[in-house]
DNA sequence: AAATAAAGAAAACAATGATTTTCCAAATTT
DNA sequence: AAATTTGGAAAATCATTGTTTTCTTTATTT
């Protein structure tokens, strides 16, 4: 091998003030939050700008418009939300507090206020950019799965009557979604901590005593 | 009485070519139909003017602002939608097919073009417009009103298990706004009507197995 | 020091959009 | 016919915005 190596000889001129990975990655955080706390066309590309701490034409270098910096923000924040869900708490042994388990994950990360408000974005914006819309269906579409899992598995071994699984998993997930809804929706204030662990309590019991064998 | 009555006599001048109330729901409706497409921001006055076939003069003759518009336009057409929720569908004998009539006609409302746009409106704009929120929160508060009165009577009677009342009304209500959900956020198609009558038997067959006394 | 590249500041550009105003062609009454 | 009102067409205003360009300062290397 030769030399160039971790640290490019660079030629005169001035040096980079950070990688451009670094300068992209303060643009995206800034488009992010921007994004999720006043929608996409009232957003301003100067005030993302200002917010990250460069100028538009920096901006402008590493991002072709405006459009490709909410898919990028939005992607990654939705991997980050929804993509965390760890299948793993639904797994203990018994099955009640399973499903406590389960639901009090996905309940956390569905009323928080980065999911609502990353939900309410994809409501408005997701007809416009498809892209958006369809990285929210990849992500969520692991969380609809979880919860198939668990009822499939549960009506296998007995604790669940048997019956249309899709469906009991929506009612399940249903649950859940609609407290997000009527938090998007303005409909209602979002959760407190305990009230939101008394509201999984009371969900799970409800679902039990209706569908456990 | 002198005579000043229904038609007050004109003076001079060319008369109206239709009166201002019919002016007013020309625009009205016209509004609507491209808030409903397009949403708030990405609407024109100019294209609600051409469509609703006046001038922006007579526009704003009538109407203050654009935000004026918005709030008319989605009032009339929230109350037309989700007003007409027929609480006497759920009053028939057989409890079973009174759920099924009740389900069924909610199914109907919330998952209409519709009801999809507009809601996917309010949670697009109801923060930057509180009145717009709370229109839609009063009109949908009947729904959840007509849900929670059925499961209390079937309590009641004895045909439902007892038990938390409201949370039984959110399960039963959350598979219909679940699938409503899921329609605005892209992750599925619009429902076919016969695919949407399999839904309402399923969901009411699943529910009642679990929930029936 | 001279050459050079990075990147902010700010202006320029072009488009769009809400709102207002001007001008004008009907349609009526007196 | 004269006076008068309605409301469309279109231009004018004024602000905002996405995007590009110009200018300038600064930090480097040779």
């Amino acid at each position: 091998m030769v030399d160039s190596n971790q640290v490019p000889t660079r030629g005169p001129g001035r040096p980079p003030l950070r990688s451009e990975d670094e300068t992209r990655a303060l643009i995206i955080a800034a488009a992010a939050r921007a994004f999720l706390e006043t929608g996409y066309i009232r957003t301003g590309i100067d005030t993302i700008a200002r917010d990250a701490g460069v100028s538009t034409r920096t901006l402008y270098r590493l991002f072709a418009a405006k459009e490709d910096l909410l898919k990028q923000a939005m992607e990654a924040r939705i991997d980050a939300a929804f993509g965390s869900l760890d299948a793993a708490r639904g797994t203990k042994a018994d099955p009640r507090a399973s499903l406590e388990a389960l639901l009090s994950g996905y309940t956390d990360l569905a009323l928080s206020d980065e999911a609502v408000r990353l939900t309410r974005l994809i409501a408005a914006e997701g007809q416009q950019v498809p892209a958006l819309a369809e990285s929210y269906r990849q992500a969520t579409a692991r969380i609809t799965g979880a919860f198939e899992a668990w009822v499939r598995e549960h009506q296998r071994n007995g604790f669940l009557r048997p019956g249309n699984t899709e469906t009991a998993a929506n009612l399940l997930r249903g649950t859940v979604n609609e407290a997000q809804r009527q938090i998007l929706l303005g409909l209602r204030d979002a959760f407190a901590p305990a009230e939101r662990r008394d509201w999984v309590k009371t969900s799970v019991a409800l679902f039990l005593d209706g569908f456990a064998a």
